[in-house]
DNA sequence: TAAAAAATGATATAATTTATCTTCACGGTT
DNA sequence: AACCGTGAAGATAAATTATATCATTTTTTA
């Protein structure tokens, strides 16, 4: 999916919730996809001073904030960083991720046996479960082989 | 295992390492034992100050390092906090926890199973992993029955 | 249009973490 | 015991990350 679809489909998506899509927002969102990979809150603002020159952080934390609500991206607690999400449209969803210390490439995955594992444990506990964070880190394929 | 017993295999297990197990370090690991939920850097500054008025930010910093380095405690990334391990002296597990959004109340768990789905989608993605962070967040059984 | 609600601007500050350089303490060696 | 190298701790400063507050503007609702 490339950057126009994914803002088009944001823009539904909010249309849907009666939530403001509104230009700043896009222009956070947009800055976001176009990598690939984590980016902290302070290099996002950098890249939106280009466009915006009175931005300040608290422009940048609160768009990502809202981002953040809607499901579009993802914060990454263990390194202070956003990502967009994989697939914004299934709401909801538990995140996990995969984030290379090398490249900084970021792959959020999707495994049901995950969820299940971690909920079975909360269950045995009574402890109930509102939100995960589950951030593996290592090295990506490309990196263990660009080490050869 | 109550503190002592808790100091006095955080002792040995140095020893066998070759690390060295400070005043300054048992200090801030006694601190932190004595929670039973997370206890953020600056709370625990605080409390250390009691003790040694000259402690500043890196004194408690680095003493947390050394304390996470050995795995005697586990850092909370989703809320830059710090707990004691259950069972640091099995090295090297995976990190696993259920954090009470309400008390502050965390438990550490050890589910082979979850730790098995996670490697088995990186393995899929040969994506490398050499630390993991799981960290669940919602309400703990005495907090849910609190609410009745 | 008027009032209410939400978003943004502007400014300041809080909270968290790290860097750097100096001094001190410990262990092994001569 | 004196010397030396290493790692730990002290002191100071600064970088990084994030939020609070209040004024202003825009949008929505009535
Ligand atoms: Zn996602
Ligand atoms: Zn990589
Ligand atoms: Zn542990
Ligand atoms: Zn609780």
């Amino acid at each position: 999916m490339d950057i126009e679809q994914q803002v088009a489909q944001a823009k539904l998506v909010c249309e849907k919730r009666g939530a403001r899509f509104t230009a700043l927002r896009e222009q956070v969102f947009t800055l976001l996809a176009k990598h690939n990979s984590a980016v902290g809150a302070y290099d996002l603002l950098s890249e939106l001073q280009v466009i915006d020159s009175s931005a300040k952080p608290a422009t940048i934390y609160r768009a990502l904030d809202f981002l953040n609500q809607q499901g579009f991206v993802h914060k990454i607690e263990s390194i202070n960083a956003f990502v967009m999400c994989d697939h914004f449209s299934e709401c909801n969803h538990p995140v996990q991720l995969l984030i290379c210390d090398d490249c900084g490439y970021v792959e959020e995955i999707q495994s049901e046996n995950l969820d299940l594992a971690i909920r079975s444990m909360a269950d045995a506990s009574g402890f109930k479960i509102k939100h995960q964070v589950v951030e593996a880190h290592g090295y990506c394929a490309k990196c263990q082989s660009d080490k050869n």
